[in-house]
DNA sequence: TCAATTAATCGTATATTTGCGATATATGTT
DNA sequence: AACATATATCGCAAATATACGATTAATTGA
C-alpha cells in the first residue's frame, strides 16, 4: 500500500487490532497454548512442540513479546518465557466495551 | 514463505487464528463498532465515517463476511451488513476455552 | 430508455508477514 | 582455551495484506 492509513483510527481500535494481529497465526496461539497450560516459565520445549524452525519460532516469539502478550528474559543459551496475565485481561474488557451488545438480545436483519 | 504450515495446526488453533485475523486491522475494528452500535442493517454509511477509498471499505466488508463476523446482502445498488453475533459468542467461548486460566492467580516468574 | 446511484470487482503498486538456513551471541563444560 | 548448547538475529525468497482508481453490475428514478 503507498500509505499507512492505520494511524487515522481511535488508540482504542488500533490496540485491539495490535492484540488481535499478535495472536492472528495458529502457530503463536499453539505457543500461548503450550504456556498458558504450564503457568509457568518454560526454557525451550517449544521449538520440539511447534513443526516449525527454531528461528520461526524465535521469530514467533518476538512478535508476541513486543506485543506484550508474554514476559521473557534470555540468560545466554537459556531463555524463559510466560504469558502476560495483565495483557490478556485489558484484551477481554476492551473487546467486551467495544461490543457490550454482545450478551444482548440480537436484532435480526439478513 | 515457501510454504504455509498453517495447516499443521489444530483445527481450533486455525479457528481463533482467523477470527483474530479478522479483527487484526482498525478499519474492521471501526466497521463492526459501528454495526454493533446500530444493531442492525447499514447500507453505505459506513463509508462516509472512515477515511478509506469505497473499495478499501468494500474490500474490509467482503473479509469480515468471508471470516463469518458478519452477514450481509446486497440487491442491486444497496447494501445491508449487520453483525454475526454468534460468531462472536463461539470466539469468546473457545478464547476463553483455550486460556482458562485467565481468571485464574497468575504464576510469576518473569 | 437513459441517467444517477450504490456497491462489488479488477488491476496494480507497495508494504508486511512468514519461513528458513546461516550466522552470531552468550553461557556452561571439559 | 576450545567446544557444546541454546537462542537470537540477519538476509533472503515467497506469499499475503492493504490501498486506491477505474471499471463493472444492478437497481431506481426521471
Amino acid at each position: 500500500m503507498a500509505v499507512h492509513k492505520k494511524e487515522e483510527f481511535s488508540t482504542k481500535e488500533q490496540n485491539l487490532a495490535a492484540f488481535a494481529k499478535a495472536i492472528s497465526h495458529p502457530a503463536r496461539i499453539a505457543i500461548l497454548s503450550v504456556l498458558a497450560k504450564r503457568n509457568q516459565c518454560i526454557c525451550g520445549e517449544i521449538v520440539e512442540v511447534l513443526p516449525l524452525a527454531q528461528s520461526t519460532v524465535s521469530q514467533h516469539l518476538k512478535e508476541l513479546k513486543n506485543a506484550g502478550l508474554i514476559n521473557g528474559e534470555t540468560d545466554g543459551p537459556r531463555s524463559c518465557y510466560c504469558i502476560n496475565w495483565k495483557a490478556f485481561e485489558k484484551f477481554n474488557t476492551d473487546f467486551n466495551s467495544l461490543f457490550e451488545k454482545l450478551k444482548e438480545a440480537n436484532a435480526k436483519c439478513c
